[in-house]
Order: structure tokens, then C-alpha cells, then sequence
DNA sequence: TTGTACGCGTTATCAA
DNA sequence: TTGATAACGCGTACAA
């Protein structure tokens, strides 16, 4: 390995010299600068990354943790916070905790080590309380938590909001017998105040009916599952096969969409024809599959944009009172709907 | 930040003792490892690992470079080998070079820089020897390389077989005007013997029209694009609007495939019953579009797995002859053939 | 304008 | 069985 050591030796200064040199300091001359630079380029030199941040304390990088990368949105986002993350000369690390509390304790131990400057978390099991006392005080943005604290910035999802554009569309295209897919059935009231994404993504759909002067009743609910497209394309065939009559499927996420659309595709059901499907995220399958997916979708670049600002923000000292940020949704038609 | 020495001071011992108690060495006794356990406890301890590998030289990661992370296959190979890698003790830090050479010498240099042990690498403009120079004796294990060297171990995939098997299929399966999509046209003897993928892919093609007494002519090649879903829509769209008569696609890719399907169905074409399409990868999307994709799956666990395997045992000083790896492919049949 | 000296948190060697 | 002490490579105050 070739130290600072080595180019000073090689180019008859100090080591000290070097590192003033190679950071571009003005107290170097230009005639020494040059030397140092080409006693760097002759024996390849590269800065040791663990001994800067040994000694600087900064990382230039942030962690990324998600609790699971298995899927479209979640490369996505992650495709889109590190290529931002980069723009603003930031590397991003990349983990999932796979829904495991002993993951995310792990994940959250290594993070403090020193591994990077702040995180950009998505709690599955832990409470922002509870991660909190592990962050020991790193800077952090937390991606929709389980409970709403207001002890750091959180990048919320507008959820209710969407379903209920999604469940009005269907509405306003002659929809008739929509089904959620997938949450239990649960009274209005009971749901309508709830900060879990699951949950306001039902509430959005049960506001959109009584909005039409119609009342959500339990057959109209998919029961919960995992949002996988296995999962879904399995529950809408049994749906089918169960003889209930439906048009329409508000489905929670994309992947979910596109489980239903070949889970109707395999009952031989036509859609838009007999059946309107739409998804919610925006990902980029959904511009592709047969048909092409109608879908609430998110700006993934306005989302890491937000969260890598706030996080680099809190990084460099900024104090003020933690913020609710939401990346900004539209609803965007494609064959799935007529 | 709590350290090693704060823990001592907190159990009255040596900072070393601290050290040798947490790593369970032998020579400590068992009362004091407890008292400097319940310490470390307390205090909330993690320890630093620019520190630790500032001193031991070791870091526990390693790099996965990529060309792109930004489709089904990398992500899903990404997810592979970070998982794998992780069941033998290794974080990995996953990176893109977006096929420029700036960013190829750039991420190099920060590898060498003791970020990981050792790296897999794939290779976009730079050769493997450009490569090996920068890399500076790093291990590492090159993934599908341009130019073939026998520095490296190297991951190939059974391209020209696996384009074989899947273009014989489609000609028992009753297929008389096959497409190949995507490559230039070119003769059988100009590419049997080459080393990248994509004319090894095209060469598969033709060793299999041959061996049915079928000679490749100039029409069957859709020509040159990048693999993406994007592109493979617009092109075979054209293809079919130019009046091309053709029964059956032979893909580069699954994502090219997935694009083809969808470019078919923009034009009203039936598939199996028009055209058969088949892809190579073996993605998970291959399941779930409509309709199901026939594909040559490569094992991906067991692509993960050989190359990890190869890496972690040159970083443990392994130093027998660079040898070539090939990981499982095998023709998975569904619904886009007859 | 450049060099000296020290410390970041850890591990390894040697004494005690 | 434990404790001093010296590196590892870099950044920076301070001296020259």
C-alpha cells in the first residue's frame, strides 16, 4: 500500500507537506503542489478511507437501511437516493433488515460505529423511540415509521390521499363492485386517524366510496397479505374462484397490481373489460406489463431529493425542529382502466 | 462516541483487557469479561471500524461493481451475492459504473483505497488489464470480462449454449421464421469463437438454425440496441410495421423479452399462437407478466455463491491458477411458447 | 512556505 | 491473567 509517506520520500518534502498538497491548500507553493501531484500519479497513490475518517470523523457517506430490497420499489428508491446521494458527493451503504428486529439492532450498532455520517431508515419492528436510543445521537430521516414522533425529519407518503384519487377514478369510470386489495375490513372510524401506511391507504379507499354515497362493506376487502406479486396473483385467483362478482381492485402497491393483473389473467378475466386494476408507487414496470398499469405514482427523484437534503442538512449541524417532508404523487392512466 | 476506553475506565481495567475481553480471548478470566461485558453494555457501546481496520487491515467487505443497477437482472444478482456474502461474514458494497470509464477508475480507486478486501468486478470499457493495474493486487473476480485474461477468476454465463438450447426449442416447437433480438448481422464464422456475450448470444442462434439445415440470413437480426424493455418495445414495433413476416423472437434477455412481449401486444399479436418469444436471465418478472415468459434461468444463488466463494478464498491468500467459473443455466418453459 | 509533533480508536507485542 | 506501549495512515495546530 502506498502511504503519504511514500510520495514525501519520493518527491523530498514531508509527509505533512502531502496532505496540504493534495487537498489544494494555499499555503503550498505551485512548484511543490506539481511535484507532490506527479510523486502521486507515479506511484498510484490512493488515500487510505479508513484513516481520514479515523481522523476527520466524517464518512462522506449515508447509510441507507430498508427492510427489504426484493423488490421494484425498493430498488427504485434505492437507485434514486444514491444516485442523488452521489450528486451531493455522498456515498450511499445499502442494507436491509428483512422485517427482523435483530437486523435492524445490528444494522443500527454498525451505523453508530462510525460507518457513516447519518441514515436514511426504514423502521419495520422498532419504534423511532426505541431506534433512537440506539442512534446515539447521528443524524437520521426516517422513511414512514410505525408511530409518529416528532424527534427527526420523516419522508411521508401522501397514502390516503392517493387511494382515494385511485378509488374516485375507478368511481368516475363507471366502477361498480370495487375491492381493496389488501387490508382486513375495519370500521371507517376506527381507521380514518391511523399514521401506519396500511391503513390510511384503506381509509383513502373507504373515503372515496361514502364520497360517492356508498358504504364499504367487508367483502370489498382482500384480506391482508405480504404486498408481493405471488401473493396477490394466489388471493385474486381465489377471490375469483370464490364466485365473487367485483370490476374493480384498488390495489395497495404496484407489486400487488401486477400479481392482480396476471391473477386475472389466469381466471381468462379481460381488463379493463371486465375488470379495472389500478397500483400505487409508479414503478417502472407498470409501463410495461399487458397491460400497462394505472397507478398513483410517486416522484422517486423528488423523494430522494427531499430525504438526501434533509439528511446532509442535519449532518452539517442544522438544529431546527424536525419536519414532515412529502414527495410530491399524480395519478397517471395507463390501460389498466378504461 | 463511546470507545474502548471509556469502558475501561468504567470497569477498571486496561483499555487492551477491554479489547481482548469483547474478542472472548482466552487469557481473560471469566469474572473480568463479565464486568467489562455488562461496561460495554451500559455504555452502549459499538466499536469503530474505521479504527479496526485502520489497524488490522482487514475491513469484512467486500465491492460488487456494476455496469447498472437499474434493471431486474442486476438488482436481483446485487441481491444474490449481498446475501450470500453476508452468510460468509461479508458486508458488500454495491456500485455503479454506468459505463464510463471515468467512474470505473474512480470506484477502483476507492476500493483500492482499503474500503473492501476484494471486489467483483464488472467491467465496462476498461480491459482487465487497465484493470489489474489500478487494482494493485487487490483480490478480485471478474464478471463476463471483454477481453479474456487468466489473471482473474472469472464468472462466465453459458451464453452460446444457453441461446442454443433456447432457439432449438422454438424450431421443434414449429417456429419457421425466427427473429434474433438484438445483434447485427453477421457471418457464422466471424463469431463463433467470441468471447462477448452478445455475439456469443448471436452465435448460439446460428449454430442452431444450422444444425436444422437452416442458414441465418441478414432479415433475422433485429439490429444492435441496448438490453432494455424501452427499447425492445419501439424495435420490434417497427419490426412488425415494416411488414416483416416472423413466428418466433429469440432474446437477448429477459429484458429485452419482457419489451418484445409488450411490443407485440401494442401491435394486436397473439403470443404463443403468432409468435413465441423467449428470454435468457431467468428474472423473477419472467413469471408474473402475461403472458409468462420461457427463458434459459441461470441459478443465481448458485452464480452468487461460486463467485463469493472465489473471491473470500484469494482475500484468504488462495493463490492457485485464475480459474473460470460458469453458473447453472437451465431452459425454464411457460406460457410465451407452445 | 514547509516541517514537527501529536492524536483519532484499535490491535498486537511484550513485560509484569 | 493483565497492563503498558507502540504502531496503523492521516489531518492539523504550531513552530520554524
Amino acid at each position: 500500500m502506498v502511504t503519504m509517506r511514500d510520495i514525501a520520500r519520493e518527491a523530498g518534502v514531508s509527509q505533512a507537506t502531502v496532505s496540504y498538497a493534495l487537498h489544494n491548500d494555499p499555503s503550498i507553493s505551485q512548484p511543490t503542489r506539481d511535484k507532490v501531484m506527479r510523486a502521486a500519479q507515479r506511484l498510484n497513490y490512493s488515500i487510505n478511507v479508513s484513516a481520514r475518517t479515523l481522523r476527520s470523523g466524517k464518512t462522506n457517506a449515508i447509510g441507507l437501511v430498508l427492510q427489504d430490497i426484493h423488490n421494484p420499489y425498493s430498488t427504485q428508491l434505492a437507485d434514486a437516493i444514491s444516485s442523488y446521494a452521489n450528486s451531493r458527493g455522498y456515498q450511499t451503504i445499502i442494507q436491509q433488515t428483512l422485517y427482523e428486529s435483530t437486523n435492524e439492532i445490528a444494522i443500527l450498532q454498525n451505523i453508530v460505529s462510525s460507518v457513516c455520517d447519518g441514515v436514511i431508515f426504514s423502521p419495520s419492528k422498532l419504534t423511532v423511540k426505541e431506534i433512537q436510543t440506539r442512534l446515539n445521537g447521528k443524524p437520521a430521516v426516517m422513511l414512514s415509521p410505525i408511530d409518529a414522533t416528532h424527534d427527526y425529519d420523516t419522508m411521508l407518503v401522501a397514502c390516503e390521499q392517493g387511494i382515494f384519487t385511485a378509488t374516485s377514478y375507478l368511481l368516475s369510470r363507471g366502477c361498480k363492485r370495487l375491492l381493496f386489495y389488501c387490508a382486513d375490513y375495519a370500521d371507517f372510524d376506527d381507521i380514518k386517524g391511523a399514521t401506519d401506511s396500511k391503513w390510511q391507504r384503506a381509509a383513502g379507499f373507504q373515503r372515496a366510496l361514502l364520497r360517492n354515497g356508498i358504504t364499504p362493506e367487508p367483502w370489498q376487502f382482500v384480506p391482508d397479505q405480504p404486498w408481493t406479486r405471488r401473493t396477490a396473483r394466489q388471493a385474486i385467483i381465489d377471490t375469483v374462484r370464490s364466485g365473487l362478482e367485483f370490476d374493480g381492485v384498488v390495489c395497495i402497491n404496484d407489486e400487488s397490481a401486477l400479481g392482480v393483473i396476471r391473477g386475472l389473467a389466469d381466471c381468462g378475466l379481460r381488463i379493463p373489460d371486465d375488470v379495472m386494476v389500478t397500483g400505487f408507487d409508479g414503478v417502472e414496470e407498470g409501463e410495461f406489463c399487458v397491460p400497462e398499469l394505472t397507478t398513483v405514482a410517486m416522484d422517486f427523484e423528488d423523494y430522494a431529493r427531499q430525504a438526501v437534503d434533509a439528511l446532509i442538512a442535519r449532518i452539517n449541524g442544522d438544529d431546527s425542529p424536525a419536519r414532515d417532508l412529502t414527495a410530491i404523487s399524480r395519478l397517471v392512466v395507463r390501460e389498466s382502466t378504461r
